[in-house]
DNA sequence: AAACGATGCCCCC
DNA sequence: TGGGGGCCCTCGTT
């Protein structure tokens, strides 16, 4: 039937509205006010409320149009499109589809609100039950393995006062963040565009981006442990990178995209990156499952290529022990993180392969003794080995933890406390948000691995984006955090006190959005670049959450 | 100002 | 094996 004939007969349209009893948002209401529309609003769905026409057949009726068409604007689920239930945010909190497993513990009856694993505020994180328990022998091996271990832990230092930042300091979104090893100031970060930020955030406006290294995302920087003022990049363009971060002076050691973009099935990228010193090599993997060695003297790749995970999936990590570096531990898409010895290096010889319910974005060993391996797996669920000398079979623990997988994130990866004794604390950025006085925040996690507690969730009421990216100092009580394009320190309130600041200095750089509604990144209007900065005072801490912060690019926030 | 799409994700059908 | 779709995302472009 020809569209004008259907709009010159069109019958009177009514909307029967959804009689729930749910109570509906504001925004729903208002479009609610709307009770009869004409033909264009029938089929163009707003605000993802789905219109049931309940008698179309009128239109092909021959009583022209004198028949009412009515139609139900029914509430429907955004996640499941099923009727009778919503899901998405009401304020600051968000309400789950019942009709889809949990989105935190991913197991089904239950929703994120109700589920046992739920991370709040006043409590800690559930440990999943251990697998092995129950067994007198697991109390015998736990005994042993655990002699070296301080049986008093020391009290834990979060670094959760936030002392400065960055805003918009990369163009795109952070993918890595590294401690320089000897000068306790520096930072370096790399992000999606690949390119390489150094930043000197003791002194707040000293900050460099190096944007000529790589041409997509640098996936992982590692200082060069003979010469620690140049750094090893491993970029999604194929290529291993060796930058002097003074000059940005940058060569490649390795292309593994010669012939350029010959199409995806093609294109080589390279993930996880780890140094080993003793041998003099740079090791890298990539999206194939191949292990790549570079010679660190010569600058050439030495040896075969090995594949160490399954063939065609993404190797994302490789990490080697702190005390005995022939031993290098990976993960990737397959689902497994694996440990090899270095010295025997050929497809299947892996010492132990640890299965994931999902692919592993990270796997580390514990920087101290090299004894523990931490995981972050997409199941939502860190694991923890004990003892690599103990039962490897199944992990010690497994902490259910907001994790998610997102395509427009990096992806989140729990490291551990370089400076904790006891090798148990260890940090991970939350997925999902929580309502803390009425604003949806993500905060990052601090996890006691050896019970499955949470310590600390730290947050700050301007920060509205989620933080995959965290790196706890090797020295200090500092950590840095990587949320969108923003770079944050956080230092500890007892030692901030100590050094006598009391203000918080934040940088904004480069163009600053009219439109964004972010805290952060956002507000501020004018458009100068970085090196220009006022500065101001601000309200008290807790008016900070709904405090413009002005025309400024820098904010000194009164303590 | 909303909508759209993004090499670079990953899972599942 | 390939294509489509995805629950709390993001940012630049149109």
């Amino acid at each position: 039937m020809p569209l004008q004939t259907r709009r010159t007969r069109f019958p009177r349209v009514v909307i029967e509205r959804d009689t729930d009893t749910e109570e509906s948002s504001s925004e729903e209401e208002e479009e609610e006010e709307t009770g009869v529309v004409d033909e264009e609003d029938v089929t163009d769905n707003e605000n993802g409320g789905k219109v049931e026409e309940k008698s179309l057949d009128a239109l092909h009726s021959k009583n022209k149009g004198k028949a009412p068409i009515t139609i139900s604007l029914k509430k429907v689920c955004k996640v499941c499109k099923k009727a009778g239930h919503e899901a998405g945010f009401k304020g600051a909190t968000y309400i789950d589809c019942p009709m889809k497993p949990c989105f935190l513990c991913k197991m089904p009856g239950h929703t994120t609100i109700t589920c046992p694993h739920r991370v709040a505020m006043e409590r800690g994180v559930i440990p999943a039950p251990r697998r092995n328990t129950g067994f007198p022998l697991d109390y015998i091996f736990e005994r042993q393995l655990r002699t070296n271990v301080p049986m008093i832990k020391p009290p834990f230092v979060i670094p959760d006062q936030l002392d400065c930042a960055v805003i918009r300091y990369h163009s795109r979104r952070i993918t890595c963040l590294e401690f320089h090893p000897t000068n306790n100031n520096i930072l370096l970060s790399g992000d999606k565009k690949g390119q390489l930020g150094v930043w000197h955030y003791s002194k707040v406006y000293e900050k460099t981006v190096y944007g000529n290294i790589h041409s997509c995302i640098l996936n992982n920087i590692r200082f060069n442990p003979t010469n620690d003022e140049t750094v090893y990049g491993a970029s999604s363009d194929g290529t291993v990178s060796s930058t002097d971060l003074e000059t940005g002076m940058s060569f490649s050691l390795m292309d593994l995209n010669p012939d350029g973009w010959q199409g995806p099935s093609s294109w080589r990228m390279l993930y996880g990156m780890e140094i080993n010193q003793e041998k003099g090599l740079v090791l890298v993997a990539d999206n194939f499952g191949y292990l790549y060695l570079v010679d660190m003297r010569s600058n050439n790749k030495v040896g075969e290529t090995i594949l160490i995970h399954k063939k065609g999936s993404k190797v994302v990590g490789l990490h080697c022990n702190p005390v005995q570096p022939e031993l290098l531990l990976s993960c990737g898409n397959d689902h497994f993180a694996r440990i090899w010895d270095i010295r025997r290096l050929e497809a299947g010889a892996s010492l132990y392969d640890l299965p994931h319910g999902r692919v592993v974005n990270s796997a580390y060993f514990s920087p101290r003794s090299g004894t523990k391996i931490l995981t972050t797996a997409q199941d939502n669920r860190l694991r923890v080995w004990d003892s690599i000398f103990g039962e490897m079979h199944s992990p010690s623990r497994e902490i259910v933890h907001s994790h998610d997988f997102n395509r427009h994130l990096t992806p989140f990866r729990a490291e551990w406390d370089p400076k904790d004794p006891s090798e148990s604390l260890a940090v991970i950025g939350r997925y999902i948000s929580e309502n803390y006085n009425g604003a949806a925040l993500h905060p990052i996690d601090f996890i006691d691995t050896s019970t499955g507690r949470l310590i600390a969730e730290v947050m700050e009421p301007n920060i509205t984006t989620i933080s995959p990216v965290n790196k706890l100092h090797p020295r200090d009580d500092v950590m840095a955090s990587g949320s969108s394009r923003s770079i944050f320190i956080w230092k500890n309130k007892k030692s901030e006190l100590l050094e006598g600041k009391d203000e918080k200095k934040i940088v904004h750089c480069g163009k600053a959005g009219k439109k964004s509604n972010k805290k952060f990144g956002g507000e501020s209007d004018d458009d100068s670049d970085a090196d220009t900065f006022s500065s101001k005072g601000k309200n008290s801490k807790s008016k900070r959450s709904e405090s413009k912060s002005s025309h400024t690019c820098l904010t000194k926030v009164k303590r």
